[in-house]
DNA sequence: TGACTTTCGTTTATCGATAATTTATTCTTG
DNA sequence: CAAGAATAAATTATCGATAAACGAAAGTCA
């Protein structure tokens, strides 16, 4: 009787991808099948599946008989997220203004859990909920595809690494999405997704000047 | 010694694939692993993550334990394609406009080739010089995250499904990218960003119309 | 010495077989 | 006859072992 419920490749894969962006498994370490199959107790094949799925999800990068390793995200790669980001989004913020009808509550609380954690200097906590508020946009706006999109760009992963090449002061960037918010409150998708599309396209830009550090 | 330079993952990949593009596997179809393990003489393990891959794809969705089928492709996840398609689109060609400089030769001939296979009656020749057109723009822009968006969007196989359903005559469609392309060659990268949305916008309306049939 | 070949250890790719799970079917039992 | 338990059939998930490919190190010959 197993006390698991996921299957072993599901919980590989899990806890691998916790490794790579906790940082425990560092951009092109190696990751070899036997090796990790002997350190959870199973075979090869599960394993050997996780790493193909995250392979996939662009986590992992692998050559045919050499293996896998952790894959490094270049600085170019991180700015060229941002013109991508910054356009689905905008259709997200016109499509979701509507669909909210005015209920702009659960941004709200995100935008207050980020003065919190920028009164803590909980900078990782900050992170999350930036992403939280774009994230529930994006899943406010009703567009399947445009949610699938927007999750293969793997933003929570990416910025991380951006927020910390930065310098903003903690406070205004929390307050950076209120004036987006608004415009929601109001229901105009069309001012809001102008204002989210220049809020990203903002970070992309401070990503692009970051470069030369 | 072996002919095959591929890894048997990569050619029964490319093999179903083929058979889900092609309409051989339809939609709903059971595609069971020992079976077809069976067709190309290999044991289970290299079909199995063939099929792994191709759900990451989108093409195929499996339920633990209880297999994989070839994935139906909703009206509405068509719909929902487009109002992605056209934002990512017009990124692409406002990058593209300076990275082309003026040269949109290749895009010509895939416009003369478009009015060829209207000629002879060929939509599916037709269709591909189509998405050629587009892809021409995309890959032209230089953001490669942005083309790994858009091919994640398999645009080839939804495309034919949607002219399939609308009535346009090949010919029109195939003139209706040459504003776009005049804006390329004069440079002018805002107003064929502008262009190319609305002329993918105006598709995804189509489909929507197509809808009630 | 230096380019080429051979050998060897490591790791992936594939195999054949078994265990686990689901669905359908048959068998109770009231 | 219907509801539920037990069983059977089909298929996936996992295993342990073998084959194939690669990279590095040792060996060979001019």
């Amino acid at each position: 009787m197993t006390l698991t419920r996921k299957s072993l490749r599901q919980q590989i894969k899990e806890i691998l991808l916790t490794r790579i962006l906790q940082g425990e498994y560092q951009p092109g370490d190696r990751l070899i099948e036997l090796q990790i199959a002997q350190e959870f107790g199973t075979s090869q094949a599960p394993v050997r599946e996780s790493l193909r799925e995250l392979e996939a999800l662009g986590f992992v990068e692998s050559i045919p008989y050499r293996g896998a390793r952790v894959r490094a995200v270049s600085q170019q790669e991180l700015a060229e997220v941002y013109p991508v980001r910054a356009a689905i989004e905008e259709v997200a913020a016109r499509a979701a203004a509507a669909r909210l009808a005015g209920d702009v509550s659960a941004l709200e609380a995100e935008i207050a859990a980020m003065h919190r954690a920028a009164d803590d200097g909980d900078l990782y906590a900050q992170v999350c909920h930036d992403v939280a508020f774009h994230r529930l946009i994006v899943e406010a706006c009703g567009n399947r595809v445009l949610q699938e999109v927007w999750r293969s760009l793997r933003i929570e992963a990416r910025t991380l690494i951006s927020v910390v090449k930065t310098e903003i002061e903690p406070h205004q960037l929390a307050d950076m999405h209120r004036p987006i918010l608004e415009a929601l409150r109001a229901g105009d998708g069309e001012l809001a997704g102008r204002l989210l599309r220049q809020h990203v396209e903002f970070f992309g830009e401070l990503v692009l000047k970051g470069e030369h550090a």
